[in-house]
DNA sequence: AGTGTTCCGGAAGCACGTTCCGCTTCCGCG
DNA sequence: CGCGGAAGCGGAACGTGCTTCCGGAACACT
């Protein structure tokens, strides 16, 4: 029942060349681009694609959770490298930018395919903590108003990045800079 | 310069057959149907799709198209039958309705396919004027408030439908009707 | 009816996701 | 160090869907 063997050496190397191979695609080319070419970028074939990730749905699941990771765990530093209020302005930026390149994303949230069935819920495992310390934090510090939730913010902040007609994503960080401000107390 | 010969009957009959073939395959099985199947429907060869519609995108464009008009052509025959308010009222639940069915639409207008560039626009010049009709005329009879544009009222009850995490279909007429009961005075 | 044009059908071509299997590489052991 | 077998790899092959192509049928005009 136990682990019989370690994971191959060369296994691991390639699992991380394509998750990296395919957050540049997928950035450059958008999450339609082709599975061979995510394959041809991190030089291997595209069965060791499919080993990895057996659906193409799940190459596109790892790549979004690993930002979601890196945009939450920017947090801490930030909470640790400047005051309250600052951090929860750096990071909320930092938060705008993310969203920013999930454009394509969002539809495919919506397609009903089940790899991506657990994403909402992953989104708000991991911000929602991250958020409400920093929160919290410049609350305490009598920095910010305390009638906001995090949840309140991560919902507001994700809809003012909503594409809309005609305007481009520097709207949506002069709308976040706005909501921001109205924050402080 | 001038048309040097009359349209094909045949060539007409199939055209209009595929409007509606296609309404109905992608009313049932949604807009990523094969055009195979609304070939089939329409009982002729994906050769003719083709050359009525270049890309599947003009398909789903005209479909679209087809239905706004539908939808803006209600308006008058409605304002011809009930008062202001009522008129307006009844507009506005047609006009939920035709929303309905366009969840999957919505990402598809923002896929980047040229074929839909055009159709906010088009969108916009068909109901603005259509509401802008009932809404004055209500306004006029003292029915409704006269501070919210036909535009205010399209995107707000747009935006209204939009699809969120569990919730249904009815979910948008209740909050439609909240909103319309809003606008009398 | 004759004739030149328009239009039709569906097979063929192409792109992409996914599967399959023979070959290679790595790990643990003697 | 060398060996055996499991884990992993590559890429040809398959299924499905969009799009193109062209030989022949259908149509409008005389």
């Amino acid at each position: 029942m136990s682990t019989p063997r370690r994971v191959r050496a060369d296994a691991r190397r390639n699992s991380d060349a394509l998750l990296e191979a395919a957050t540049e695609v997928f950035a450059t080319a958008g999450v339609d681009a082709p599975v061979r070419d995510v394959a041809a970028r991190a030089g291997v074939g595209v069965g060791t694609v499919y080993r990895h990730y057996p659906k193409r749905s799940d190459l596109v699941a790892a790549v979004f959770r690993h930002q979601v990771d890196a945009c939450a765990d920017a947090a801490p530093p930030l909470a640790a490298a400047y005051g309250p209020a600052e951090a929860l302005d750096r990071w909320l930026a930092r938060f705008v930018d993310f969203l920013a390149t999930k454009r394509g994303l969002a539809a495919a949230l919506h397609s009903g395919d089940p790899a991506f069935d657990a994403l909402p819920a992953y989104f708000d495992a991991r911000f929602r903590p991250a958020l409400t310390t920093l929160l919290d934090a410049a609350v305490a510090a009598g920095e910010v108003r305390d009638d906001v939730s995090a949840t309140d913010l991560l919902h507001a902040v994700a809809h003012l990045c909503l594409p809309a007609d005609g305007v481009g994503p520097d709207h949506a960080r002069r709308m976040a800079a706005v909501l921001v401000d109205g924050l402080r107390r």
